[in-house]
DNA sequence: AATTTTTATTAGACTTCTCTAAAATTATTA
DNA sequence: TAATAATTTTAGAGAAGTCTAATAAAAATT
């Protein structure tokens, strides 16, 4: 009846995607490690995927996806795909990238996912070519050193808010 | 103990400061109103708070926020309007920035939201001076209106992954 | 094949935040 | 001020996700 999925089972449908892509298959034991999890916890919501049609799996045995919970999968993946370049484009490091995603992928407005996509998209599609986007970012990378600078040279300021 | 301050615990201490920075104290049905919840959901979050010295409040009285309360929650809101004036640069329309802002504002890394803000200062500062941040708003927007007009003139494409 | 090790499952408890319904308090107004 | 209305509080329960400890099944080793 209620078609809602929640944050949280995003993640371990994610997570059972990316483990199946390279590895053929996805065990209890791979997704608690991937979400940190313990195994547990995987198995509870293995159910409630399954109740959603989402994955199937039997006792003991493997963990696949539906056509269904494949598909929410790749949007969920293309998200966190958008999301972690986005990061990266604003030079979050990698890792902290890689985390917030996470973070960030869940509970917006499809049309604020839509604008964080285009944005993507719009500065990597033009990034080698016209001059002014490459010029844009590297200024604000120069915008950052200097605040960086700023940073370690200065004792009493710039709490990050 | 646990000096960890949940996402849910920010919204309401930034509802509290918000509500009282504009009618000068903060009464439970507010605090209920803007957060979309029922009153005694606020006074269960309103006795964790004063556990954690962020309000003092009696019952049947008002809410304050103590120095602590008030210090954190300028930090939660700095953070939220970072984040919804992004939301805007991104043409995310008003109203979705508006409540998107809230999604975003808890739990990401302190680097991340330091990029954010970093990133909106940038373009915010330098948007009415250099020719190469306008030009590039510009084509942004015009990116996206193709991108509209695409979508509108197309039956059987673009799903908003 | 029997034993040990690894992995998976269940049961039950806990946390955080929420709700409803009933009771208590404060405010309004007749 | 007495009655009514609005607000706040409590008590108890529920949803979602997590954990630990005990048990079961499968896999690996001897």
């Amino acid at each position: 009846m209620n078609s809602e999925i929640s944050g949280r089972a995003e993640d371990y449908l994610r997570s059972i995607y990316e483990i199946v892509e390279r590895k053929g298959f996805a065990r209890v034991k791979d997704i608690a490690r991937e979400l940190n999890v313990k195994p547990s916890s995987v198995v509870e919501m293995l159910k409630k995927l399954q109740e959603m049609n989402l994955v199937i799996y039997e006792k003991y045995g493997g963990v696949r996806l539906t056509d269904k919970g494949e598909e929410l999968a790749e949007v969920v993946k293309r998200r966190h795909e958008t999301f972690r370049k986005f990061l990266e484009l604003i030079l979050v490091p990698k890792d902290v990238a890689l985390r917030d995603a996470h973070i960030l992928e869940h509970r917006l407005h499809p049309k604020t996912i839509l604008q964080f996509t285009r944005f993507v998209e719009f500065i990597t599609s033009y990034a080698d070519h016209p001059r002014f986007i490459r010029r844009w970012l590297e200024e604000f990378k120069k915008y950052c050193e200097k605040k960086e600078k700023e940073k370690s040279g200065n004792f009493k300021s710039t709490r990050e808010s």
